[in-house]
DNA sequence: CGCTTTCGTTAGAAGTTATAACTGACCTCA
DNA sequence: TGAGGTCAGTTATAACTTCTAACGAAAGCG
């Protein structure tokens, strides 16, 4: 019984109309990119007169938005599901990189060139507080200082400068070696997956899969 | 004496408004991104009705591919200088690192968002390659194998790929430890610069400088 | 059954890119 | 110096876009 079932009719319709004007968004994203999006062509498609949309979306921006949310909500309920089962900071990765390769041009509403003016509603920058969340819980391993560290590449200065502006980490407990390895695992991981699927790696010949597990070894080694 | 001065009269007016052209085309983009571009906007602004930018540019497609073009040709020649005055694989970090942030949504016309469409025509792959030239050249550092070498962290399986999938490099002697070595210089300081531009550091609270310099250490140690 | 809410419609305003046809100025060349 | 061609910029127009306003009709609710 999800949620749809309990609501009136109207709500349930509202619901998914709202869901198939987003269904078809995606569709013109992923061949057109974000600009490439049009209402209009979308109302066709759906066999009503354009201003019908503005019923369920205020403007194309509230729909992008929208649109947004979902992305971000998907990347952190994939790195999420990924960590409860049992992954570490290296299948955060594999999540990461399988779930950006799914769908390039959602990663690029995610991670992908902002509009000057746009700010982010705070429940995304929420969403995105989640996925640092996880990365940070996976950054600090179990036997955290028992065994002999398996750490990658420390760095004095950084982790100093770490311990004194963690306002992102507030309420996690990480120690500075570990901001340092969740940081270096995002911003690493993002360019290569970034340049990749923006086409910067093509035509050179070699597998971007391999640099990228490269990096992956040496961030959880 | 510029190429200016030699053409005739009209070669020199057209070659002025092209150039007042693109001068507005930049202000536009940096306040409202590529997608906020108005060809209409700018004739406006310059005082002559729409179509007349047509006799100019083609589309505005092309206006943006030229604008392009040049963001490429900056950030060739500004590496190259960086290395013509003898700058090592850091240096040119600090390099890129300003590049960038002297006009963000010049970096993002060249490693932003693509349009799932678009082909980058040659002499623009070939400005790519220039860079990677450039790259390649300070990754392998002057006393190569003399002295012990500082090397960052090595990785045999990727080396064996990169040695056997150089097509990027087939005209550079570059040993695969170098070429390893560019692809992680370029990879990492794109996925912290790309973040940084975007925001995505916002309100994190650490300085994203303190985070470059330290991939920076790593890549030249 | 009637009232109200909501959905979808058409009409229209204000933009955009881009093309076609025309005018007028400049430049070259005889 | 005059004639012709080239080229810049114009207006008009088509085909788009987002988005607002006003209206009709259908559906749900008391």
């Amino acid at each position: 019984m999800t949620v749809a079932d309990k609501a009136t009719p109207r709500e349930r319709y509202r619901a998914q109309v709202r869901a198939e004007i987003k269904q078809r968004a995606w569709d013109q994203i992923a061949t057109a990119g974000a600009p490439g999006l049009s209402l209009n062509a979308i109302a066709k498609q759906m066999g009503m007169s354009g201003p019908a949309l503005y019923r369920y979306f205020a403007s194309r921006d509230e729909l992008i938005t929208e649109l947004v949310r979902d992305a971000y909500r998907s990347l952190a309920d994939t790195i999420r599901a990924a960590a409860a089962s049992g992954a570490d900071l290296a299948g955060l990765g594999q999540a990461l990189r399988a779930w950006a390769l799914d769908d390039p041009q959602r990663y690029f509403l995610v991670y992908g060139t902002p509009v000057p003016g746009y700010h982010a509603p705070d429940d995304i920058t929420l969403i995105a507080s989640e996925i640092m969340d996880a990365l940070l819980n996976a950054a600090q391993p179990a036997g955290a200082a028992a065994d002999t560290p398996p750490d990658d590449d420390p760095d004095t200065p950084l982790e100093a400068h770490l311990a004194q502006h963690r306002q992102w980490a507030a309420d996690h407990p990480a120690p500075p070696a570990a901001l340092r390895r969740a940081l270096r695992f995002w911003t690493r991981l993002h360019g290569i997956l970034s340049l990749e699927l923006a086409g910067h790696f093509n035509g050179m010949g070699f597998d971007p899969v391999e640099l990228y597990e490269s990096e992956l070894r040496h961030l959880t080694r």
